[in-house]
DNA sequence: TGTACATCAGTGAACGCGCGTTCACTGATGTAC
DNA sequence: TGTACATCAGTGAACGCGCGTTCACTGATGTAC
């Protein structure tokens, strides 16, 4: 149920969640879905909670791709961009799954299900306040602007998924986009 | 029709301009809804192009606020920012039309339709990329950073405003928000 | 000035559709004694 | 080792709902001659 509920929010976004589909495609009467979820919105809650997770891996990834830094500054800041890029990859190659995560209305900060996390058991947000946090360590922002940045950070690199993935750039080439994720990096790393 | 639809839109968002429902508001048979539009995509359509037209308005009426700056260069940032500082307020105050806006994608680059204008007769696009060329003309912004700004400007507080609209930031208090919006121009500003 | 006709917004009834959800049930598997 | 019972995923049929859309129609208003 919960594989074909991703599959999906996959191929259609939030609302592309249809209970009967789900059941469907796992080859089951629509009441047996009712034996493992206590109504529609539940099963979407556990798909949203699923993207979450893959989101959290996407970033993982980028940030393990990180090639050995000297710096501590260099590496702080190379995470940051790890963390926006791993973001933007993820938005772009799984829209449907990235739409799905962040429809409904949910405190990210302080949440603590794991069913939203990654490998490193950190969920998104926590992916990007911790390198932000490390910026600060090594000295690379400044203290009193630490606070808020993460919401400044996501906003930037949010706005941009959404204006790639249906907004007007959605017929933009590859390399454009590119280029346009590694300007906006560039300038929050240099506005923060 | 048009207003019922409209209203229904800033209520509840895209998802809630129901054919049916404006028919009810307009106190008429639902197939009456046909002697006007094609169909429910045309009447959300409509209403989309209503929605953005309010926006353009807000912004507009952001920018006629700004008190009489000599400097050029001072000038042209302060449109940047009044802009962006429209289309955050307007995200927040009619947080339904400006998802209805936004959700279908649509190519507002080159969208002459005058019924997603403003006063001035621009859109809300043409209105930000004039106040970036008003930038490059005072000298404030390097010519060879301008193509493509305004997609880096746009996302950064399009995503702010989605952070705060349906995202975490939903309930977060006025002030901050407040405060949150100018750092995050502040940021744009400086990063571009 | 009067008649014939076109235009057009709105009506009333009905359609098929897919949805989420509830009901009483079956049949296989595991567990206690 | 065998019997009685609980658990539990899944079934089949049905529900009410609201939706977008189509049909043939009415009745008021405007226009041509």
């Amino acid at each position: 149920m919960l594989e074909a509920g991703v599959e999906l929010a996959r191929g259609g976004g939030p609302n592309a969640v249809v209970l009967r589909e789900a059941t469907r495609r796992a080859g089951v009467a629509p009441n047996a879905a009712y034996r493992h979820f206590s109504s529609h919105s539940d099963l979407l809650q556990a798909v949203r909670a699923n993207a979450l997770s893959s989101l959290a891996v996407a970033m993982e990834s980028e940030i393990a791709g990180i090639r050995r830094i000297k710096d501590r500054g260099d590496l702080a800041r190379a995470t940051l961009r790890a963390v926006g890029t791993g973001y933007l990859r993820f938005a772009l190659a799984e829209s449907g799954l990235f739409r799905t995560a962040f429809t409904v209305p949910d405190n990210v900060e302080d949440d603590i299900d794991t069913a939203k996390a990654g490998n490193s058991g950190l969920n998104p947000f926590q992916l990007l306040t911790s390198a932000l946090d490390l910026m600060v360590e090594a000295g690379v922002l400044p203290k009193q602007r630490r606070p808020g940045a993460e919401y400044l950070a996501w906003s930037a690199v949010h706005g941009l998924a959404y204006l790639i993935i249906e907004g007007p750039l959605s017929d933009v080439s590859d390399k454009e986009v590119q280029s346009l994720s590694e300007r906006l990096l560039k300038m929050v790393e240099n506005g923060l």
